[in-house]
DNA sequence: GTATTATCTAAGTCT
DNA sequence: TAGATAATAC
């Protein structure tokens, strides 16, 4: 078998010791994905059935190019029949054929978080809550945490460690309101994205033949980014792997960043603990990334204190430092982005794919997109609100979900009454009361209006009777239509294409046009045939929304994407790679974000997220960040982040001058942080130090007249009207002034950069754009 | 019950 | 800025 002379020694062990426990520790860039295929390829060739596998990956689209890139080694078409996915699209299938076990119909509803938020404000109100305290998101969070670590709602309100902080933080009912949210759950045949690995880890407690039958099925199992699995599914794992106990867990506790959603270090910390006989590999050489690169990132993490020990090193070329750039403002960052991107598409020969654009935000991915279309580069984003997630698409879903669970409450009270037809608030009031108080769903009440005493008018029943009437007539038609033709139908029958074809507003067209592309989208999936399992059936709207709920950010992506520049938050890009890599918004509150300044291990993560970030790159990476953005459309004044000072210097390179570096002497030049491109008028708040000023010019007020609470804050360190040398109408033989660099004479002018030749330290180059100047004569 | 307008408040990351 | 909600008019 000549793949196993492609792998190094580490890597070669952790592919060819398949029996019994195995941790592979994996460097950034390490061949980690290699070891995966290899080692479940090498499992297929020594005879193992690709039924008995199971590989678990961080995203469906991983998956699927494992198993092409397996299916090329072993060749022939077995490669299909492992069981690999994410965590929840397996499980999920799991659960739907063994759904009427734990008391689920086989067709139940994935609530995303809309959803389950939709349907926790509805009991907040149900129960007088006031939201304002009781925060829909917060009381989502802590259910989320509790489903994590496997605490029912009955279990969440014994817990007393659990009560008395919600007593402290003075909400004391989100037990109440997280027993009512697992009963609606359960009533509308839906669960969230936790369940889907709660529930698993109930029918795999409560069925041990159940269990049974998937240890037995799963005689080899996977475990890719294990740093980042919580206790449900380190449990589920445990448990399936407690027959044959062949389990390998990948992963690098350097890249753990996703505690906030309950995932424990603690997993791959431990896991020699569990598996006393387990072997450990640790893959330390990188393949991805220049010595630079490699280094930089070692000198970053070495700031965390909790880690397995490793020496992650490459024999790959020095390559060049990582570039740190300023900026003046968000939108400069954006287009100092695309220009570097531009011009190193033709100094370096690079196409379009060959860059990624990171941040830590969605919300920054706008300026970026702006910056990115004025200079015609074509890029895609994954992430921020999906296409899913738009109402319009949400409101045509819902058709969909109705029809195949009409119990789904959140589906129902989305399009009862959309478009209108009559149905309004009065009613539905009427109608979720008499649900409550018959404990049953909604849809019962509706179907059954007369046996229910809901008071509804006369006129509004007549109502709820011909949209009744339209459902059943949609349902009646699942089995006779594809997956295309009924959606259609839905579309146009429902009134949906009617109400948004009318809108002619730029935004109503752009909804009309999505409808169109998921009804486009509907119709390739109908002509494409299912692969899983060979059938030829065509496929209808159940199997469609089972495939959508469950799409990660990253999964989507059609073939006209492939040339673009990826833009995408640095979660999102976990696990991939690409020769150049541009992290920007390196700005204290932002990244790190202002949320984990209160902790250490909050900050330690997103020290790791920075990591990810810089080890993505395989060539060149370049930080930048801007010293001032826009938030909530107010302009607020931004710090470097500390993670720049904390890049061991031998391996930085700033693109500006160094001495005009903001964290390196605060006071002494607190205009400093702020470069001069934009004449940002900074209010009232900050012409205290006016004497050390350069005189002020007619800067426009682009500011708010109100000065925002965020502005008030960072008054103190905020600068004078910024003056762009760049809007200076400067000349040859000029004799202009530099805060810090005193008075020269200009030598030269071309292309934005000025020579200016200074009395006290002779000729400097200075770009324009950044340096502030006055002209003295 | 519905449509329009005014006001509020939220952008932290993902399945 | 933008979506969500409350207030208002019809």
């Amino acid at each position: 078998m000549n793949y196993l002379n492609e792998l190094n020694g580490a890597q070669r062990d952790a592919v060819e010791n398949t029996e019994g426990p195995v941790m592979v520790i994996a460097g950034a860039g390490s061949g980690k994905t290699r070891v995966l295929t290899y080692r479940i390829a090498h499992l297929i060739n020594k005879g193992v059935d690709p039924f008995n596998i199971l590989s678990l990956t961080f995203t469906n689209k991983a998956a699927q190019e494992m198993k092409e890139r397996i299916s090329k080694i072993i060749g022939g078409s077995e490669a299909r029949n492992i069981w690999m996915g994410t965590f929840h699209s397996v499980f999920s299938r799991i659960l739907r054929s063994e759904a009427e076990k734990i008391g689920y119909p086989q067709n139940f509803t994935i609530y995303d978080t809309q959803d389950a938020k939709n349907l926790i404000k509805t009991i907040l109100k149900e129960q007088g809550l006031d939201e304002k305290i009781y925060k829909p998101g917060l009381v989502y969070s802590r259910i989320s945490s509790a489903k994590n670590n496997l605490l029912t709602a009955a279990a969440y309100c014994k817990n007393t460690t659990i009560q008395s902080e919600d007593r402290q933080a003075a909400k004391p009912k989100i037990g109440e309101v997280y027993k009512v949210y697992e009963s609606r759950c359960f009533k509308s045949g839906a669960m969230d994205f936790d369940d889907l690995l709660f529930k698993t880890n109930v029918l795999l407690r409560d069925h041990p033949g159940v269990l049974n039958k998937y240890q037995h099925r799963f005689k080899y199992i996977l475990v890719d980014e294990y740093q980042d699995t919580n206790f449900s599914q380190y449990i589920i794992v445990k448990k399936l792997a407690a027959a044959f106990e062949n389990v390998c867990v990948v992963g690098d506790d350097a890249q753990s960043i996703y505690a906030f959603r309950g995932a424990n270090i603690q997993n791959i910390l431990n896991f020699k603990t569990d598996y006393p006989e387990s072997k450990t590999f640790k893959l330390e050489e990188n393949y991805r990334s220049t010595q630079n690169i490699v280094n930089a990132a070692n000198s970053i993490i070495k700031h965390n204190t909790e880690q397995i020990e490793k020496n992650v090193f490459t024999s790959n070329v020095e390559g060049n430092k990582i570039k740190v750039h300023r900026a003046a403002t968000d939108n400069e960052e954006g287009k100092m982005v695309a220009n570097l991107i531009y011009d190193t598409q033709f100094s370096a020969q690079a196409r379009p794919k060959d860059f990624a654009i990171l941040y830590r935000t969605n919300a920054q991915s706008r300026a970026m997109e702006e910056a990115l279309r004025r200079k015609n580069i074509p890029y895609k984003i994954h992430g921020g609100q999906s296409f899913y997630q738009r109402k319009e698409i949400k409101d045509l879903l819902s058709y969909f979900r109705m029809i195949i669970n009409p119990n789904d409450e959140e589906a129902l009270k989305r399009i009862i009454n959309y478009p209108a037809r009559g149905i309004g608030k009065t009613s539905m009031d009427k109608i979720g009361i008499a649900a409550n108080n018959n404990d049953t769903s909604i849809w019962n009440v509706i179907t059954h209006l007369n046996q229910f005493n809901t008071g509804i008018n006369a006129g509004a029943q007549t109502k709820i009777g011909g949209f009744l009437e339209m459902m059943k007539s949609f349902a009646s038609q699942i089995k006779s239509k594809n997956a295309f033709e009924l959606g259609n139908e839905i579309a146009s029958t429902s009134g949906i294409l009617r109400d948004l074809y009318s809108d002619k507003t730029p935004e109503g067209i752009s909804r009309y046009e999505n409808i169109q592309e998921l009804l486009n989208g509907l119709k390739e999936f109908t002509e494409t045939e299912n692969e899983e399992d060979g059938d030829v059936t065509p496929r209808g709207l159940t199997e469609f929304l089972q495939d959508v709920a469950l799409l990660t950010n990253v999964d989507n992506e059609s073939e006209e994407d492939r040339d673009k520049v990826t833009l995408m938050t640095i979660h999102s890009a976990k696990g991939l790679e690409f020769p150049y890599v541009f992290c920007v918004g390196l700005e204290e509150n932002l990244f790190p974000s202002q949320m984990s300044l209160t902790s250490r291990a909050d900050l330690e993560e997103e020290r790791r997220l920075f990591y990810v970030a810089v080890t993505r790159a395989e060539k060149e990476i370049h930080i930048s960040y801007a010293t001032s953005r826009y938030k909530w459309g107010s302009l607020i004044f931004c710090e470097p982040s500390r993670f720049i000072e904390e890049i061991s210097e031998d391996f930085v390179e700033y693109t500006f001058d160094q001495n005009t570096v903001a964290q390196k002497n605060h006071n002494s030049n607190f205009d400093e942080t702020h470069s001069a491109q934009n004449n940002y008028g900074s209010g009232k708040t900050t012409y205290k130090k006016k004497s050390t000023m350069p005189p002020k010019r007619n800067a426009p007020e682009t500011v708010p007249q109100t000065t925002p609470k965020h502005l008030k804050k960072v008054s103190n360190t905020a600068p004078a009207p910024p003056e762009s040398a760049a809007s200076l109408n400067l000349e040859k033989g000029m004799m202009v002034n530099h805060q810090k660099f005193g008075n020269g004479i200009i030598e030269n002018l071309d292309n934005g950069k000025a020579t200016i030749n200074f009395q006290n330290i002779g000729t400097k180059q200075l770009l324009l754009k950044f340096a502030k100047l006055t002209i003295i004569k």
